[in-house]
DNA sequence: CTACCCATTGAACAAGTGTTCAGTTAACCT
DNA sequence: AGGTTAACTGAACACTTGTTCAATGGGTAG
């Protein structure tokens, strides 16, 4: 046996980032060996060589194209920068919410990976995530400008809603309690409520 | 050469405990070997299993040791349940923000190391961890109840504000930009905010 | 001084690691 | 029909993995 009747490289290859995408969620880059991903494939693990130069490289890749889809996508569904900042940071969490579940191997192996990548592929990945940090900086810098937000701080509250938005993966499921329009809403309110200043002051 | 001058059982107890803790954090579970553990605490691998059945055991240990910690301080930190439900949220946040800033490296584990844990073990550290987020839940409806607080659903925003604060961890470092006591005013503010509603309904 | 225990070594085990490559066959082109 | 290329196998390489265990020496009580 060699080449499998019906085999197609394009194919082999978008099925090997798939399966490495479930392994790694799942279990972990460094869990996982090169033989689990090629069985999951239905190919032997000398094969997967065809299409990736190493295992480091396959994570970076995972990482890189999520990131890069992240960002792309933004750039096509935010709100042109004459819309109140509000208006903005809604769709911003809106978005945000609803990419992140759509792919949420892709999101926990983004944010659990980033130890094993190598410094030069870190440092890329590192830097993309930071672009993605700005857009949510950059309109509650721009809400702070207009009076419509109370914010002390742009840079840690970018940080502090990010965090609080992104750890829905961990819980989220479907059927779960709520659905995810009224888990939307609740984000929603928690968001607004954290950058508009409470009534009175503590 | 066999057993080394000065060599005290208790001691290399607590070292191997430390050294796991260091590189677990660092590298993950699953890409620290024994020898590694072994090399750090200055002994050779098979020495320890005289302190761990195995290497699983360890990571339970770890997480278990630290998920306990953190319910017996808030146990000594807490203020009277007569306190406003507002005082006990500003207790929590401050504890939380403390506690965990104290132990980053614990609490990097129990939070991307649950993977590793075979399934009777993560379910006892899931329940542990419920525990925990039960106090926060607890306030939040308590100030539900009185007014104080304008929440839509506790279990959501006790899970969106315990995200936010631990969010913290990946990105803190001391000489930093900010104080901790300027970050901890930052984070009292959108937690604040967040669970008082808003001045206006969007 | 002797006997015992505690702490440790160092080698060994079987299994698994990422990666390479000569060989083999299916599919496509002429 | 024949030749070329793309896709893949299966074995091999040198190492590392978690774990076990007989052997060994320091520390200490009698």
């Amino acid at each position: 046996m060699a080449r499998k009747t019906g085999s197609d490289g394009k194919k082999t290859a978008t099925d090997l980032r798939a399966a490495a995408t479930a392994l790694f969620a799942k279990h972990g880059f460094a869990a996982v060996s090169m033989r689990q991903i090629a069985q999951k494939v239905g190919v032997q693990a000398g094969a997967l060589y065809l299409y990736t130069p190493n295992k480091q490289a396959l994570l970076f890749d995972i990482m890189q194209q999520h990131l890069d889809g992240l960002l792309g996508a933004w750039e096509t569904e935010k709100l042109p920068d004459s819309a109140t900042p509000l208006a903005q940071l809604q769709r911003f969490v809106s978005f945000h919410i609803h990419y992140h579940l759509d792919r949420a191997d892709e999101v926990f192996i983004a944010y659990m990976e980033l130890r094993n990548l190598l410094p030069e592929n870190l440092a890329t990945i590192s830097e993309t995530r930071r672009r993605y940090e700005l857009v949510l900086e950059g309109i509650l810098a721009a809400g702070q400008k207009t009076g419509d937000f109370q914010i002390s701080d742009c840079k840690l509250s970018s940080y502090a809603i990010i965090a609080m938005l992104t750890g829905m993966t961990t819980w989220y499921r479907d059927q779960g309690r709520l659905s995810l329009a009224e888990i939307e809403q609740v984000y929603q309110g928690l968001v607004y409520g954290a950058v508009s200043g409470a009534k009175t002051k503590s």
